[in-house]
DNA sequence: TTTTTTATTGAAAGCGATTGCTAAAATATC
DNA sequence: GATATTTTAGCAATCGCTTTCAATAAAAAA
């Protein structure tokens, strides 16, 4: 069994002090030229490594940040999370993620413990929880701590930080506008995610377009409890859609199998966009025509913009809300 | 601004020393229990709570668990993650997770640095490229410095570290057995995974119980470049099967598709099985029939007997293999 | 009253590394 | 040859906490 070397022992072994050798090391010019080498070639024979908890109790500063995401499952917020860690990595900063399952009280422990770990910094997205219930101290209380923030989809208006978002908003208009382009006379609107900020975001965006043509948003709020492909097959037939918009993911899926229930074809007596460029977008059949959030381009902005806070701490600057553009990828549910 | 008050605080605020206060926080026979209230409840007042970076660095253990996966988009990995999470909370162990992404190279970056910043164990699956290049080495490097080990799913045979697997070659000859028993006649095996352990692993079951009835064994090796609906209805086509062994959860829902491609009617005409339970399989039309492999169970599996050997480390004891059960989750891709 | 016990608190070392300051040795200046 | 200057290396404090051991004071026993 190996075991691990210190400063101390590399000083023993060389009969030099502690900080001789520690200085050796960084090449301070304090130190000889001969030493130096004398101290590195050991250095690198024993495999010295400096103890990352002990720097981080000097420094502290642990070049660590802690990820909190609600539901890892979740395609989008996997890729939001492969983004982070990208930009992370390039910068010598380690993550620490913890998964809240949507559960404010689960958001909070691990806002606590991470922040006692010594994170750096957190960049996280709201709990459903959080967000239905409206309860978003635990996150200033962080702020209070100078620990700075980055919010990223699921942002909580109240809290004063760094945010990064999509054009939710825009992007349903969008999808809209495209559908009528289309020739499309009646839209039907499903969602998954009536609570969630973004949910309503989108909602709303559909909404004021539908209005831009005259049309009544007629929206289906998928209940958990029946099979979801049932409620939209029974919702499409009682409207006559000839298109669909689902809000999240899942909706526009299962109304794709719904179509199929109903032996509508694809695109052609009904079109369907969904949201978020998923991995089941890309396999239903037809593949989904979607809206992509750029998870992964999300997680890289928002670990940018932490460490820039962390890396800058020097001067204070107001927070930002930086807006990540969508783009609709057309695949084979729309014309 | 808060700021986070140390014992030192503590100690001059009630005019004791910064041992009695450690004391008393721990409920020290030593100390007065007059003392020990008095101190509590400044500590309560100010909030305070130990650094955890000194206390780990005194004890020289963290609590906390290195995490490797190759993919994190890949459900599996997902699910998984996400029962280690839940058996390391519950035993008040943290997690830091690091995506390998299938290279050797990060895998290798992040045993070291994990390893330097003191996680007291680690979990993992191995990625691609160490599998197919059989490297492991880096592994057992760890292993030599006495921090544990437990590898899941893709793990490395000649690694000597417990283990956590899944029966998969004894799952595909059960699906083999199955799809004989109602009727099929020709059965074709698609792979995506033909380089993992795993996929190996599944393939030599499928041989073995297509052998039993007499059958050859055709299988495609998906290739990356091409639409895998076309390679699939293609080998559909030329062999005339009814039924197809998908030996990923990719290949048997690309598997749906080509068949209906080709207009044929599941399960009637064809029946298809896949494996792994994700997200697809419950979003496919029809929803495919699945080997699960509990991939959570599997994650909390691998923290618990991770954690055991943390807590126990006083007695010495041999790598176990622990095989998770599959199970066959019938949808509507069988008769 | 003196000695022993017991109760209570504090001093100090140590975990591993960093860093400002000091001391000693080597070299330069007059 | 004596003093001033530069090199080079080590001491010691510090980060925040834990823990052993010593010290003091008060109470009990002799």
């Amino acid at each position: 069994m190996r075991k691990r070397v210190t400063l101390k022992q590399l000083a023993a072994e060389l009969n030099l002090s502690i900080s001789t050798v520690s200085k050796s090391l960084k090449n301070d010019p304090e130190i000889s030229q001969e030493t130096i080498e004398r101290v590195k070639k050991l250095a690198k024979e024993k495999n010295y490594r400096p103890n990352a908890l002990a720097v981080s109790l000097k420094s502290s500063k642990t070049m660590s940040i802690g990820v909190i995401v609600p539901d890892i499952l979740n395609n989008f917020f996997a890729k939001v999370l492969l983004g982070i860690e990208k930009e992370a990595t390039k910068n010598n900063y380690k993550i620490v993620t913890c998964i809240s399952s949507e559960s404010y009280q689960k958001e909070l422990d691990y806002l606590d413990m991470l922040s006692y770990n010594g994170v750096d910094g957190f960049i996280l997205a709201a709990s459903q929880e959080s967000q239905t219930k409206d309860l978003f101290e635990h996150f200033n209380d962080i702020l209070k701590d100078d620990i700075p923030i980055v919010m990223f989809d699921r942002v909580v208006e109240d809290v004063y930080c760094d945010k990064v978002i999509v054009n939710d908003k825009q992007s349903s208009e969008d999808a809209i506008d495209k559908l009528v382009a289309s020739g499309c006379k009646k839209i039907g609107i499903v969602s998954n995610i009536q609570k969630l900020s973004v949910g309503l975001e989108r909602l709303e965006g559909a909404e004021k377009a539908l209005a831009k043509y005259g049309m009544t948003t007629e929206i289906l709020k998928l209940k958990k409890k029946d099979e979801f492909e049932d409620q939209i097959s029974k919702f499409i037939e009682e409207y006559n859609f000839d298109a669909i918009l689902g809000l999240d993911e899942t909706s526009a899926v299962s109304a794709i199998n719904a179509a199929q229930i109903l032996d509508k074809k694809i695109p052609n007596d009904i079109q369907i966009i969904g949201f978020t460029d998923g991995i089941l977008s890309k396999h239903s059949y037809p593949k989904l025509t979607t809206i992509s959030q750029n998870a992964s381009k999300m997680g890289e902005e928002a670990a940018r913009i932490l460490i820039d806070k962390l890396e800058l701490r020097a001067e204070r600057y107001l927070p930002e809300t930086k807006v990540i553009k969508t783009k609709i990828i057309e695949r084979g549910t729309t014309k």
